[in-house]
RNA sequence: GGGGCCGUAGUUCAGCUGGGAGAACGCUUGACUGGCAGUCAAGAGGUCAGGGGUUCAAUCCCCCUCGGCUCCA
């Protein structure tokens, strides 16, 4: 049996017996405490703490899943893979044990067809009720049910909440490893586990105490890899159909083809999940699982970049059950493959530094722990390349140090991470089936009068029964406001619906009491500006640039909003006004913006984005303007896009390699902005007229000759009304023309100074030369030396480096002293040549005894040194007390 | 979330213990050869990421911010 047609059987199967089929949730999940959906039941993780109460009692799907844990093991074994597909129902409060055994064996035995005898039981060592369901009511024998322990069959989330027992049913391939104590748990291959029903029917609190939950909870979990296995006949995963394809294109069955064949899959689906290579959360596992499989990739001698070539397949294969798949193929290939493209990069820069340490312990032939740890960890230099490029020119590397270095790190990780999930852990705890979840009723309303439902005085943290707050999600940030007389600093949201106030200050509120909220109906008015104008921006931008163009983040504020989105190379400034031309003539256009909640089903046949993929739930909400945008959204918007009044965009830049970010403003904030921006260059422009008029003066009187007259670069308060004018007009070619005329004339004077400057330098560095020449003749003799030493004003130490230098070459050999009264401060510059170098003159000492009498220091090389005080009165003093020292 | 490294000319980078901002390539101009390729010479090009601090003096030391790379979770 193919694998497609498990994945439906067991689904209709289960549809017949009245569960709700829902898609797979993205891989991304919406709990933050978790980095990747890494099991079937992690979407309805809420339903099961108690927090969200469920839309179905019986439910199934077919859940893609990536798990990092047994990384080391995939390849390795017949049964580890990092993405994998766990096929499963679930019962909320509905049936139990009972029921989800008999489904489980009618399933495998009647419906698949296994063999009854191949199969093996495994029960919670205490679960007698378990027991007896599979030996009296199943008929399996005594000896094929196993008891294990706490570790092998008994699920729980955390040291508390909802718990309880597991049954696993094994596949038995005889043999094995013979060893009498060889049962389900051992890790020999004999058994393999098919599938797993877990029982929730506990509350475990902290003193350890088992407490039976009023609704017990069904979740089970088959892998769809092993029992296709199974199925098929084979005894390695990698023996299925689901592989076959991907090992057409690699030359063996090697551990390294299976490591690259099961991280294909992997980065295929995360990338379709919208995740992106990064050095941080997701991104960096997605960019781990490329570079291990690149390394592979190098082992088996292919040649890279080859890694995106594996992922059409792979979209050929799932995109049936898997429909975003095939939408995203370009954006998938194209990351892989700049991603791999990086990575050589990254082996390059290794290898020039594994060069230089090869070089320098070239005498012991040892490569240091330390060294291998950092060409590890700062720059991402593999280990196993390190050993393989050390065993070639015949180094030993030190493996037992490189571990424990590896295994300090990782306990520095652990560490504090725990730290940072304590809050959350604690939230949950303070609110956990306390109440049904913070109702949001902000779309219609911007104050209400609400029950503080939970205070947490540590974070200042206050939730409330009923809320208009919006919180942080959807890329617009959460609301402030007022609760109560309370200045509320942010709005998030949190796991199961609640929404959580961030206040200024909490005292004198309390659980239970009744309070006013109130939202900042400005602030409010213009998120919800910036976030309808965000959907008019992402429809031009599809419009002008194509509309493979799509969204990858967002944030939505009062200020300003920023947009990014799938795009290889940067817009040019046509492109960027004809969006902001289309933005504009929607607001001309006066569209309503309508919002409705309708079916997710419906919302596909309306043609609306979804930009996180398949959702559960039965009723999105669709922000909808006109014949322009269609969207599911759940963030808030104005009634009429006539509201948003203006648009322009400030900035267009790279984010990452074939991501752009727009940051935009509209409305108000746009024409506060405008003027604000040309005002500041009528600022500037005043400013750097002054500047420019002080500088040609000064060129002047250093003889460079007359000044121009500057006044044709201010602004006119004319000019700055017309422009004013355009932005109520809305003509953003109009409002583009004018800034970019002050733009141009800014630029203009900002150069013409610089050079002005430079020329003022080139006069001053003649001045001090001619200087300079004047000095030399009043060198006198002392001791046999040549001395000269001079008082100057206002010359900076590079203008006296260039005087010295001058007399230097002129008297040959002898000392120099110059000194620089600077506003109240005194420079010295000391000079030796090199003959009087030799015979044991410093400049550095001569230097420091300058400094000490002028109250300062200094010091320097024995040619030329360089010193500095704060009594300029005191210079002939220390000029005297230096002669006396020569 | 925690750690390591980095940010210097258009580009790739050097810059020692704090004391003259440099190289190569690229660019402009000129010379040589019949033209080009080429060779030689001259020149332009810098907010040493940004801000604060220590110091007589900071590209260099300390703190903060931003950005990039990288490891761990």
């Amino acid at each position: 049996m193919k694998s497609k047609e498990i994945r439906e059987k067991f689904l209709r199967y289960f549809e017949k017996q009245g569960h709700k089929r829902l898609a797979s949730a993205p891989l991304i999940p919406s709990d933050p405490t978790v980095l990747l959906t890494l099991a079937g039941m992690l979407p309805f993780k809420p339903v099961f703490l108690g927090m969200e109460s469920p839309k179905y009692s019986r439910v199934t799907t077919a859940q893609k899943c990536i798990r990092m844990n047994d990384i080391d093991e995939v390849g390795r074994t017949t049964r580890h893979h990092t993405f994998f597909e766990m096929l499963g129902n679930f019962s909320f409060g509905d049936y139990f044990k009972k029921e989800a055994i008999n489904f489980a064996w009618d399933l495998l035995t009647n419906e698949f067809g296994l063999d009854k005898d191949k199969l093996v039981i495994a029960v919670y060592k205490d679960d007698d009720e378990a027991f007896e369901i599979w030996e009296k009511e199943i008929g399996v024998p005594k000896e094929r049910i196993y008891r294990l322990d706490e570790e092998n069959n008994f699920w729980a989330v955390g040291p508390t909440g909802p718990c309880g027992p597991c049954s696993e049913i094994y596949y038995d391939y005889g043999g094995g490893c013979g060893s009498k104590k060889c049962d389900p748990s051992c890790n020999c291959e004999r058994f393999l586990e098919v599938w797993n029903l877990v029982f929730i029917q506990y509350d475990r609190k902290e003193n350890g105490e088992l407490i039976p939950l009023p609704n017990k909870n069904i979740d089970t979990g088959m892998g769809l890899e092993r029992i296709a296995r199974v199925l098929q006949g084979k005894r390695d995963n990698f023996d299925t159909d689901l592989f076959e394809p991907i090992f057409q294109m690699l030359p063996d069955k090697s551990v390294s083809s299976k490591i690259i064949a099961d991280h294909a899959r992997a980065i295929t689906h995360l990338i379709a999940d919208s995740v992106l290579p990064s050095n941080e959360g997701r991104g960096y596992v997605l960019r781990r699982l490329i570079r291990r499989a690149t390394l592979h990739g190098r082992k088996l001698k292919i040649k890279t970049p080859f890694l995106h070539k594996f992922c059409r397949v792979i979209v050929e294969q799932m995109k049936d059950a898997y429909p975003d798949l095939g939408k995203k193929l370009l954006l998938i290939e194209n990351k892989v493959k700049t991603e791999e493209e990086n990575f050589e990069q990254t082996l390059g820069n290794g290898l020039k530094l594994i060069e230089d340490i090869f070089a320098k312990k070239a005498a012991d032939k040892k490569l240091s722990a330390e060294d291998a740890f950092k060409l590890h960890d700062t720059y991402g230099f593999p280990f196993e390349v390190t050993s393989e490029l050390a065993l070639e020119k015949g180094f030993l590397i030190d493996k037992d140090g490189f571990d424990k270095l590896m295994e300090e790190q990782k306990e520095r990780g652990r560490g504090n991470s725990e730290k940072s999930q304590e809050n959350i852990l604690r939230l949950k705890n303070v609110y956990q089936g306390k109440y049904g979840g913070t109702k949001f009723i902000g779309y219609d309303k911007l104050e209400c009068d609400s029950k503080i439902v939970a205070v947490i005085p540590e974070e200042k943290i206050v939730i409330l029964d009923k809320t208009p707050f919006y919180p942080e999600g959807g890329g617009q940030v959460g609301d402030t406001g007022i609760i109560q007389d309370k200045i509320v600093v942010g709005t998030y949201g949190e796991i199961g619906g609640i929404i959580i106030h961030l206040l200024d200050n909490i005292e004198g509120l309390n659980e239970g009491a009744k309070v006013k909220a109130h939202v900042d109906e400005s602030k409010r008015q213009q998120s919800a500006t910036h976030h309808t104008t965000t959907h008019l921006l992402h429809a031009a931008l599809r419009k002008v640039l194509g509309d493979f163009v799509s969204q990858a983040g967002s944030y939505v504020g009062p200020d300003y909003f920023r947009f990014d989105f799938t795009f290889n190379r940067a817009m040019t400034a046509e492109e960027i006004e004809e969006v902001e031309g289309l933005v504009n003539e929607e607001i001309k256009r006066k569209l309503a913006v309508d919002k409705t909640n309708i079916s997710y089903e419906k919302a596909c046949e309306m043609g609306a984005m979804a930009l996180f993929s398949e959702k559960y739930g039965d009723k999105v909400r669709v922000v909808q303007i006109k014949d322009v945008s269609c969207e599911l959204c759940g963030g808030c918007h104005i009634k009429n896009t006539s509201e948003i009044d203006f648009f322009k965009i400030i900035k267009e830049e790279a984010l990452q390699a074939g991501i752009r970010r727009i940051e935009a403003i509209a409305g108000e904030p746009s024409k506060i902005f405008i003027v604000y921006r040309s005002k500041n260059m009528k600022d500037q422009i005043n400013n750097l007229m002054r500047q420019h008029l002080l500088l040609s003066a000064k060129k002047d009187l250093l003889g460079g000759g007359k000044f121009l007259e500057a006044s044709i670069f201010d602004i006119e308060q004319t000019e700055i009304d017309s422009l004013i004018k355009a932005v109520n007009e809305k003509d953003i070619f109009k409002v583009n023309k004018f800034l970019e005329h002050l733009e141009g004339r800014l630029a203009w004077l900002k150069e013409r100074n610089k050079k002005l400057q430079k020329e003022i330098d080139d006069l001053e560095t003649q001045k001090a030369l001619k200087e300079a020449d004047l000095l030399i003749s009043q060198a006198r003799d002392i001791k046999e030396i040549k001395f000269l030493s001079a008082k100057l004003c206002e010359i900076p130490m590079n203008n006296l480096r260039i005087m010295a230098d001058r007399i230097r070459n002129s008297l040959k050999s002898g000392i120099i002293i110059l000194s620089s009264i600077i506003s109240d401060r005194v420079l010295f510059l000391v000079v030796v040549t090199d003959d009087l170098v030799q015979k044991g003159y410093h400049a550095g000492k001569l230097a420091k005894i300058l400094a000490e009498t002028c109250g300062g220091g200094g010091g320097g090389k024995a040619d030329k040194s360089e010193a500095g005080g704060k009594n300029p009165s005191k210079i002939d003093e220390a000029i005297d007390k230096v002669i006396a020292s020569l």
